[in-house]
RNA sequence: GCGGCCGUGGUCUAGCCAGGUAGGACGCGGGGGCCCCGGCCCUGAGAUCGCGGGUUCGAAUCCCGCCGGCCGCACCA
């Protein structure tokens, strides 16, 4: 496998490559045979960790804190499903092939690169085709000319049973949220304005994957729905809390996001609603709580020709690293568009009761790249000072929590130190490690991000006092070993 | 999908142009040393050189196809 990256990325981003390869935060999927696919990534021990305890905190800040049912559902879906949500022919490029020398072309694209005309989301196949052939559009390596007009769909196509009845893996993960709607909202016993939220794998046959985790073709979303009545989106009493909250955002046609308290914004008319900022306050302030600083955070808000075709509004917000702005939450409302063509296509009646009134709820979404967002968070912790490469990882995101080292390998250092591992390792993420100088254990740690460095020594023999190394600050304290279970969860404490 | 560059142990790389036993560094394992921040000593394991075919007595090296990677273009969450 080849991930080197040769000119033109960062060295972060190469750096952070070799150090996911090194020490196993992620590699390309089946990467010992040939013929493996790009854009399929398999997390090893410590990614996986790492991911775990980021969508542990997801749970945290936005699930618990915000009250969401959390659900988990198939990831191969009907047909129907998708002729209801549009992706069967949304979701989709339009394409033809050079008829001499096989190139592919997406054919819109190409009519706009040749002819200056403007080609719009919904014109059909065969108009197309007809401008293609009154203009002269060729070939552009051999002048060929265009056939096989077909539509690309970026959805894999699965065959179910012996039949092998057409299902799709989902391209998103809400489409099980809006499709379990109606029962979830039976059995639970909620009325609107309510959140279901779902974390899994998503799955898109992308052209061209690239860039790592950034761009994959099978990846994990974790994603938030929203149900409102449309006529009480401002009717919303939890956004009191988050009015003089200064949100980031960077509206159309602006190159730099500004401050602005989501009292003005409101105010300004920049967002629909209550709801809306309040939803948008909630995931800024969950990616402060992961650490990235706030200048690097921003709400930038799509314009007409960059929303997907179900948004009526939309919001992404995105975080800066060395490869530029990276989305990582698109934040769409997508009124109607899915109860709606669910209700249409299933024949089920998806309308809820509030207040004595019937109404078709309306969604607003936080959809989280959660992959990307790993990827962000480790390039921001990324530290590469003198030649040395440190995770200063928060301590609830690390994905070790503490390492028990005895300063030389040698008994009785070596017992003691084991009995501590035993001690702890059911209710921490903790390892044992005493190959190698102290001084070398401790920068492996430091690698890997681990906050915390526990060492047997001599004195402990003596009186049962251990050393606390601190990364970050390479700063050591004493304490008794009866307190370490307290204080470990003290410092691994969420913020 | 197009174009440019590229693919050698876990990582980085030498060797490729001028075919002839795949070398180094770091990392890793074992042993020693070590009372606190990777630099010491001894020792060991690990690569059919991305995959497949061809040329050749002989291919990491030359040729073809495919797969993969980065960048640019075009896209996309």
């Amino acid at each position: 496998m080849q991930l080197k990256a040769d000119k033109g990325v960062g060295r972060r981003f190469e750096e952070l490559i070799k150090l996911a390869l090194e020490k196993g935060f992620f590699a390309s999927s089946s990467e010992i045979y040939g013929d493996a696919p790009a854009g399929f990534w398999d997390y090893g021990p410590l990614g996986a960790a790492m991911k775990r305890k980021f969508i542990e905190l997801w749970r945290r800040e936005l699930v618990r804190r915000d009250e969401m049912l959390e659900i988990d559902g198939a990831q191969i879906l009907s047909k129907s499903v998708f002729k209801a949500s549009g992706h069967l022919d949304s979701f989709v490029d339009p394409i033809a092939r050079c008829s001499k020398c096989g190139a592919i072309y997406r054919v819109d694209k190409l009519i706009e690169e040749r002819t200056e005309l403007h080609i719009p989301e919904r014109m059909s196949l065969d108009e197309m085709k007809r401008i293609v052939e009154n203009n002269g559009v060729r070939c552009t390596r051999c002048g060929g000319e265009l056939t096989g007009y077909s539509y690309f769909n970026m959805m894999f196509r699965v065959g179910v049973g012996v039949a092998e009845a057409d299902a799709y893996l989902r391209p998103e993960t809400c489409q099980n949220i809006f499709v379990d709607f109606l029962r979830v909202y039976k059995t639970m016993r909620r009325k609107l304005p309510f959140a279901i939220a779902q974390y899994g794998k998503s799955f898109r046959n992308e052209i061209s994957p690239r860039q790592g985790l950034l761009r994959m073709r099978e990846f994990y979303q974790a994603e938030i729905e929203v149900f409102f009545n449309p006529d009480k989106a401002d009717d919303f009493p939890k956004a009191n809390a988050i009015m003089d909250y200064e949100l980031r955002l960077q509206q159309v046609g602006e190159s730099e996001p500004a401050e602005i308290t989501c009292q003005d914004a409101l105010g300004q008319g920049l967002i629909s609603s209550k709801l809306v900022a309040y939803y948008l306050a909630l995931i800024q302030q969950f990616y402060e709580k992961v650490g990235i600083p706030r200048e690097r955070i921003r709400l930038r808000q799509l314009g007409e020709d960059e929303k997907a075709f179900y948004a009526v509004e939309a919001w992404d917000l995105e975080v800066e690293t060395s490869l530029g702005w990276i989305e990582l939450v698109a934040c769409n409302n997508r009124g109607d568009h899915d109860l709606g063509g669910h209700q249409r296509m299933s024949g089920h009646e998806i309308e809820v009761m509030d207040d004595g009134q019937k109404v078709l709820p309306h969604v607003f979404e936080l959809s989280m790249g959660v992959d990307r967002s790993l990827y962000c968070i480790l390039e921001n912790f990324l530290s590469l000072k003198n030649g040395k490469i440190m995770l200063r990882l928060p301590p609830y995101l690390a994905p070790v929590d503490a390492a028990i080292l005895p300063l030389v390998s040698r008994e009785p250092l070596i017992s003691k130190a084991l009995e501590v591992y035993d001690e702890l390792r059911r209710d921490f993420d903790v390892e044992y490690d005493d190959s190698g100088s102290i001084g070398r254990r401790y920068m492996r740690y430091d690698e890997i991000g681990v906050p915390i460095c526990i060492t047997i020594d001599h004195q402990t023999i003596e009186d049962e006092s251990i050393t606390i190394r601190f990364r970050d600050a390479a700063h050591q304290i004493r304490i008794d070993i009866s307190e370490l279970p307290y204080l470990l969860r003290e410092w691994l404490a969420y913020p």
